[in-house]
DNA sequence: CTATATATGATAGTATTACTATTATTTTAG
DNA sequence: CTAAAATAATAGTAATACTATCATATATAG
């Protein structure tokens, strides 16, 4: 990508850690080394203990920096999702035309993602697999309405709320652009899921495919609305 | 539902537990039991001993029957998908046209669920309750391609296989009929989830909307795939 | 240059969990 | 009535997800 911008930093709720890891060299290493460890083994064989040994430090330091592993991959996530919203934004911006604004923000959020060199601490790809391997687990939690209410998820309900705007700008009497765009984000990470672990339950195994299959999707939805037999 | 059919039963992969739960009372209580304990509590707060200890046994009982909990959910969403499959059949069997088939059978499949008298101690209301609010958690897990091989999600398999098989009928030529469905069954359940917990990211607080939304998207997708400009 | 605050590191301890193992008791079947 | 099978009770283990405490290193303010 661009390497224009630098600099940047993805804005994540305060609440979700007790000292921002962006603030230190130590903290910035957790999130990087976190990021290959649950990308290779899964979140859940994934604790501080060996967080600590990694970065050469102590259980005891990433505590000082996360409450829980729980919130730990909720910052992950949200950065995820904020790095999303901000390659949106980028890459529409000078899009006039609606349709298209679109077609695009469809692109960005079906395909596969590349590194970005504007965040060098973290790797994209490896976000990437955490996402589509664990995406449901920030969220299926007995604590789900708490967390939502401290504002934890706030991020991706924003993105949601801005392609679903782009929705509205080529059909504005569409009323199911929320369930639509929360369909296809949450659809395409399992899409991805599906063609690493259950190739006969997609026929997207090329993430062209992909792109494909969505777009098709969201366009002869918009494009027929209404107009049923 | 019709109290025509009784003594039927959902068969589950036998690698899924040690001894069938089906075989014996107690194993029903845990099923019956397990199944409430889960829908008001979630599975992360389940345990084997406080089963144990709801239905007037004990721990060691109930690892008896199931080697760990993690595959008595994969018990209950097997049950949960053999069930829909079961009631997909009877509801669109007698049907001939290929359109009509598929329109009853998204209706099945978005449809809240209510009991069916056919299973005495399976309450599908609390069951549906877990499927929606755990419904990723069998399968995003390290061992998913172990569990795969050894035929733990034949079940899921083969009722997408069958949806996937009903779009095929009304048009041959459809390329991607086992991402739809796939993304269908999965989106179905988040829907809900989103109508429950976050209500801003769905447009379908209400069933009968969920369900139009998911045929509008299946019907303007097949009878436009070809045709776009 | 020292006193102080702050960040980090090391160690120990706790409650819970997810089991395994063993033995005792009850139920069932022949 | 006896043997086998099923269930119950109890104990124990390793790992986990923390909390608490204290020691040390480092940065900074006066």
């Amino acid at each position: 990508m661009q390497n224009l911008i630098h600099h940047i930093q993805i804005t994540i709720n305060p609440g979700i850690y007790l000292k921002n890891p962006e603030s230190s060299d130590l903290g910035k290493r957790m999130i990087s080394e976190g990021i290959h460890m649950i990308a290779s083994s899964g979140f859940d064989n994934f604790t501080f203990r060996k967080l600590g040994e990694r970065i050469g430090s102590n259980e005891s330091s990433v505590y000082r920096y996360f409450e829980n592993k729980h919130k730990f991959l909720i910052y992950l996530t949200s950065w995820y999702w904020g790095w999303l919203e901000y390659r949106l934004v980028l890459e529409t911006n000078s899009i006039t035309d609606a349709r298209e604004k679109l077609d695009r923000a469809l692109t960005v959020i079906t395909q596969p993602v590349e590194t970005d060199d504007a965040f060098g601490h973290i790797d994209e790809v490896a976000l990437n697999r955490i996402m589509v391997n664990e995406y449901s687990k920030p969220f299926l939690t007995a604590e789900v309405d708490e967390e939502n209410k401290a504002g934890y998820f706030e991020i991706y309900k924003r993105l949601i709320a801005r392609v679903s705007e782009m929705i509205s700008n080529v059909l504005p009497d569409y009323p199911y652009s929320n369930s639509l765009v929360s369909t296809i984000l949450e659809g395409s990470l399992h899409q991805y899921f599906l063609a690493a672990h259950f190739p006969s339950l997609t026929n997207c195994n090329d993430p062209q495919d992909l792109t494909k299959f969505f777009k098709q999707v969201v366009f002869s939805s918009l494009d027929t609305y209404g107009k049923e037999k």
